[in-house]
DNA sequence: GACAAATGTGACATTTATGACAACTAGTGC
DNA sequence: GCACTAGTTGTCATAAATGTCACATTTGTC
């Protein structure tokens, strides 16, 4: 469970830590007291629901924490990533695609989606090389991951490696696909 | 995330604050309320496109942040884009490099910078597709991007026909490099 | 362990929101 | 020019929120 001092909190903010010790303390701002001299602790997801109540701007690197629905799915091959598309709408999800490197890349940080599709063989693109770059890159770090691929298993073993939080071989059923989507989307 | 008060505001537009907060509560100028009695707080961004909007003068203060003088380099090659990189570090420009289609669009959003060097030829991405995508991406949309290609001219005039602000033929002199790209940054 | 960095606290200084009202700015019609 | 609107902005006093500061204490880090 990720938590937040006031001092983090008065950054994101740009308002005065005594500030934010004030709100906790009136209950604006649900939080909780160490056992040492009562320093303040704010759990990430508390933090989030206090800037929603009052409409406060969600810093960029805590978009991707929102309870976001949205699905990026990342292949260079259109039918491929359509049909994806096709089964995972028909879930309710909200859908994106992206047919090549720089769009993926672009709309994963454009949209802060909760999940990514990834095909590991795009043309010019390394995805093992995407998978330690997500993962380096704080703003989408907390991407879900879900690699589709072809590849035998040792390649999928070493996507896991490299971040993926999933794998998935190519040929695949839908009910496949699904559950593993809700996996991830159920899993924080 | 740098926000200003409504004291701040009234200062730099030389107003009185009572008026600062009516521009708020009308909506002219978009803000958030704190949660004790409800200070304002405005985002910078949202602060300069305020003034943008309204043809009102930018404080010079704020020229530096609108005028980014941060310059992504998206070439495959690396020596290539550390060349350019040095010759721009030399010159007092930040820089960041992309080798990829994936990590120039990611930092591309994630940065927003100023300039952007393209190469057209990057394996497994269309430049002319990226610079049509770039246009029509709100967020990025007026980004200035200098093309740069080994390719003939039909190509570049193509480019700027895509939405490059400019481009430059392989091989290029470090003088012309930097031109082009004090002319992108003076132009707006 | 020991050291560096961050946090909580109280008192006090600043800043801010608010309402009511005055002053100012067009614009209108006469 | 002279009202007369309607709208915006400035002024003022007051209550409330936020910022500042120094210092003791706690946490984080090697």
């Amino acid at each position: 469970m990720k938590t937040l001092t006031t001092g983090e909190i008065a950054k994101l903010c740009d308002v005065n830590l005594r500030t934010v010790i004030r709100w906790i303390d009136r209950g604006a701002l649900k939080g909780f007291k160490l056992p040492g001299r009562g320093n303040n602790r704010v759990r990430e997801e508390d933090f989030i629901s206090f800037l929603k109540e009052y409409d406060m701007p969600v810093p960029s690197g805590f978009k991707s924490k929102e309870a976001n629905k949205r699905i990026l799915i990342v292949d260079d091959e259109l039918p491929v990533a359509t049909a994806i598309q096709r089964v995972l709408r028909h879930a309710g999800y909200d859908t994106s695609i992206a047919t090549d490197g720089f769009r993926a890349g672009s709309m994963l940080l454009k949209e802060s989606p909760a999940v990514m599709t990834l095909d590991l063989s795009m043309p010019g693109q390394d995805g093992f090389d995407v998978l330690a770059y997500v993962r380096a890159t704080q703003e989408v770090a907390s991407t879900r991951i879900l690699v589709i691929s072809a590849l035998d298993e040792t390649s999928l073993n070493k996507a896991l490696a490299y971040g993926a939080d999933a794998v998935l071989q190519k040929p695949f059923e839908n009910a496949q696909l699904l559950t593993m989507i809700q996996q991830l989307l159920a899993g924080e």
